[in-house]
RNA sequence: CGGGGUGUGGCGCAGCCUGGUAGCGCGCUCCGUUCGGGUCGGAGAGGUCCCCGGUUCAAAUCCGGGCACCCCGACCA
């Protein structure tokens, strides 16, 4: 065995011992593509719904967008730190949190509860009670843990997951003022990351949702698997997750204004198709009613464009809290009259309607069975409040610019989100500042799920035959096909070859197995490091090797001596 | 939580309706062959048929209950 390939430090990987099982079929479970190829390549194995293991080529996978990370963190002044999974009950029951349904709770021996953390907001806060001053601010800390997330339903390989590393960072700041900086560091960072790790993302202002916070972004990678919907301009830079997205619905050609509503037989018309069908009209000047009862146990009425879609978190936020769709009985007795017939005209109960309704006038349910109003205006027939609750959808108007917009799947690979004093307070985390005055430390939190994010690049980069893994996360960055492995000659090249690129700097997988050509292809293809060098008899005739670039397929003949100094080029 | 589906060697599946010998392909081991895109031939190893209960002389198969996993939806700090 020649010396080199012996000295600690210069040892490639070397195929024939390495638990690598790749699958040559599909998996009947795996869905997304992401799944099928980090099962099939022998990255991942399954241990339970939502539970997976990394294999060793994976979890150098994960430890590359891992140190990604770490750099970029470090690189804002981040401090790392690890907490525990395991926390106290207590800690979740000062901040309200105790009640999630996503909580895994336990006891221990002396039955005194605990939780697996789902985030690290309660932890890392109890510890911020150790700052005491204002000259200690701002602080950035960051751990890579162990989240534990009791999921309704885990799916898609690691794009939902029961248990999972996340960086989770926090910024501690005195003020609004520090802890938009620090929130801003953040932004900074999290587009080096995604950007190093060869993702197409965008960066998107999200719903702050029921936590209170001020500002929040996302990061969304757009791929087929995602669980997201990301509202996107043609013309400008508008990004959106449809969750907060606005739009401008093109207004119809209204039917000539009356004098007052006017009522019209419609027997059996109880959807707007049924209707628009029978009064020969168009869908977009009709209204759609939808009675819900809101969180003060108020029968609300929502109104939108008989096209449109309720918005069930934009109506939420709009009632201030949660709500329900009204019963049948509940609807009989404040209408007179049953869903699908109802409309604005004429009743007590509060109205919500969407903006788009200010103007124009719609044909509404006339809240008597088998009856509909032409004409409705709003204002002058009805009062309402009005607010964004429904649906953007794609060929709408951008609210920034007047393009056009379109709609695409997207994984939230990140998130930024200003927190403010939701957790200092209740966990009494306080500073003192220049004046002596006691005040609670403004916080932020910040999150990347490293796995997820390398099922993102897979979902970005891969084709029929496998992955093809941008250098910055390649598990190697080289793969060294040695033909008929048997063969001396063939094999002392490849260890020769295989020193020197790893001498300049580069990680290398060498297959060194007895197997057919054919299979070490297909294994080097759909592992998908993103150089692939052949050595075989052919090569050698001309004291060479072939180097491909899996990503594009173009290959070339490079003699030995000169391999080094080409991969240098290709990985560049 | 609602709907649909699947549980049979490591992987992918057939067998189940119509009860009786557990089978195929891939992979694995050994021998030979072949050696630039999953070669060919031969010989082998490997299975509580998800679990529990019932019916029956006899259950992978029929019946009851449970569990697990997948997909759709709800949900998703």
């Amino acid at each position: 065995m020649p010396l080199l390939a012996t000295l600690p430090g210069t040892m490639p990987t070397r195929a024939s011992q390495l638990f690598l099982p790749t699958l040559r079929d599909d998996p009947a479970e795996a869905e997304a593509a992401s799944h099928r190829l980090l099962l099939r390549a022998g990255l991942i194995r399954q241990v339970g719904a939502g539970l997976y293991s990394f294999l060793p080529a994976g979890w150098r996978i994960h430890q590359k967008v891992v140190q990604i990370i770490r750099e970029e963190m470090d690189a804002i002044g981040g401090q790392e730190l690890l907490m525990p999974l395991l926390t106290p009950a207590e800690l979740w029951q000062k901040t309200g949190r105790y009640g999630v349904s996503e909580l895994y709770k336990l006891n221990d021996r002396n039955e005194r509860p605990f939780v697996l953390a789902m985030t690290h907001e309660e932890t890392v806060t109890f510890h911020a009670t150790e700052l005491n001053s204002y000259k200690q601010l701002p602080q950035i800390w960051y751990h890579f843990g162990t989240k534990a997330r009791d999921e309704p339903r885990p799916r898609a390989g690691l794009l939902r997951v029961r248990e999972f590393i996340m960086k989770d960072s926090y910024s501690f700041d005195r003020d609004e003022q520090g802890l938009d900086v620090s929130y801003w560091k953040h932004a900074e960072a999290y587009r080096r990351i995604f950007d190093r790790c060869g993702l197409e993302y965008y960066e998107c202002e999200s719903d702050v949702g029921l936590m209170g916070g001020s500002l929040a972004h996302e990061y969304l990678a757009p791929c087929d698997a995602g669980e997201n919907e990301v509202a996107l301009c043609d013309r400008c830079d508008y990004s959106a997750n449809v969750e907060v997205a606005s739009s401008v619905a093109a207004a119809p050609a209204f039917a000539p204004s009356r004098e007052q509503p006017e009522e019209i037989e419609t027997p059996n018309a109880t959807t707007i198709d049924a209707l628009a069908a029978l009064l020969g009209i168009d869908p977009r000047t009709t209204s759609k009613a939808m009675p819900v009862v809101g969180p003060d146990g108020q029968l609300v009425l929502g109104l939108v464009r008989g096209d449109h879609r309720l918005h069930e978190l934009k109506l939420q936020k709009a009632l201030g809290g949660e709500f329900r769709p009204a019963h049948p009985d509940e609807i009989r007795t404040a209408f007179d009259a049953d869903g699908g017939s109802l409309g604005p005209v004429g009743i007590t109960i509060p109205i919500i309607a969407d903006e788009t309704l200010r103007t124009g006038n719609y044909v509404a349910g006339a809240n008597r069975n088998g009856w509909h109003l032409l004409g409705v205006e709003a204002g002058r027939d009805y009062q309402a409040r009005f607010a964004d609750i429904r649906e953007v959808s794609a060929g709408e108007g951008c609210p920034r610019c007047g393009g056009t917009l379109r709609i695409e799947p997207a994984i939230e690979i990140g998130n930024i989100f200003k927190l403010g004093t939701r957790y200092s307070v209740p966990l009494g985390a306080q500073f003192l500042d220049e004046a002596g005055e006691q005040r609670p430390l403004v916080m932020g939190s910040y999150g990347i799920g490293p796995a997820r994010t390398l099922a993102a690049v897979i979902e970005q980069h891969n084709d029929d035959k496998g992955i093809c893994w941008p250098a910055a996360v390649a598990p190697w960055h080289v793969h060294i096909v040695a033909m008929n492995a048997a063969g001396e000659e063939v094999v002392a090249i490849a260890e020769q070859v295989s020193a020197a690129v790893e001498a300049a700097g580069h990680t290398v997988l060498l297959d060194d197995r007895e197997k057919r050509p054919g299979e070490k292809f297909a294994d080097a293809d759909l592992l998908g490091c993103p150089v692939r060098i052949t050595v075989g008899k052919k090569t050698l005739e001309d004291g060479a090797v072939d180097v491909k670039l899996r990503a594009t397929g173009e290959e070339g003949r490079v003699a030995v001596a000169a391999v080094p100094a080409r991969v240098g080029e290709l990985l560049r």
